[in-house]
DNA sequence: TTCACTAACGCAACTCAGTTGCAAATATAA
DNA sequence: TTATATTTGCAACTGAGTTGCGTTAGTGAA
């Protein structure tokens, strides 16, 4: 696996302390991650604000993607090393445990091919299932 | 179609003339709703919180559905007649317009069969399109 | 290394969707 | 028509996410 500060390097993006404490904790995790969990553990030190700024960067340049959450908030994933800014699609359907609340990506999970339909241009899709997770059931 | 007075009357619902009012803008609205669209509708005699209160209720009894917006705002959308309390799945998908930032169901997509996944329970599936609709295209 | 430039950070104050508590109004069933 | 339960409206709040701006810290060139 590529250090923080290598994929930091790899994305155009300056590798402050803030970032690479960042990113390391996704790496670290294997969860979605709300903001909320992000400042707790990266400590109370760094703004709520730059958090957002941080991860909306992340986002921009195809580190990370959102995902919803059971209440329509934000969780953010590590996308796979073939995301950039101008392709960002995912393969996979994410799964929301209505329980716990905890968000995760399923990999092993086909994405259905789009049939077209007439007068739409559809462009990405995306799937989420919600039930119990294995912690939960 | 039933009117929106049998429709509440079938659901177990006062009719109230705000909610006769609301529901008759679902009937005649194809499109899912935003609450700011129903305020402007409605007539601002009539609070958000009465607003927000019927919708909630309507959801729980089955009578609509929410469907997120680009902006995970909710919006809302009539369900089909066999919905109620607890059966209360749909079976189409959701398109939301990049452009536009309208969103609507599409009932002639078929939702994949969700292929079980050992350690989970799946209760609901949730297909959202996103791309460009007829009109802004 | 140092310097200059640009991007990132932190603070404070804000926005805005959605919620809560409570008193007044209205629907319903007797 | 009356009693009771449900809805409504108002006011005040909550909490995620944003904006502006002055300060700090990376980065690339000298």
């Amino acid at each position: 696996m590529k250090t923080s500060e290598e994929l930091l390097s790899n994305y155009g993006l300056r590798k402050t302390t803030f970032r690479k404490k960042l990113l390391k904790l996704f790496q670290d995790t294997e969860q979605t991650l709300t903001v909320e969990y992000i400042k707790n553990k990266i400590g109370k030190k760094n703004d709520k604000v730059t958090i957002y700024r941080a991860l909306s960067t992340f986002e921009k340049r195809g580190l990370i993607h959102q995902v919803p959450d059971k209440n329509n908030l934000s969780r953010y994933a590590l996308c796979s090393l073939d995301c950039n800014p101008s392709n960002h699609t995912h393969h996979h359907a994410h799964f929301i445990c209505d329980y716990c609340d905890n968000t995760m990506c399923i990999e092993d999970f086909k994405l259905p091919k789009i049939k077209k339909i007439k007068g739409f241009k559809f462009k990405k899709l995306e799937l989420i299932i919600k039930g119990h997770c294995p912690k939960c059931l």
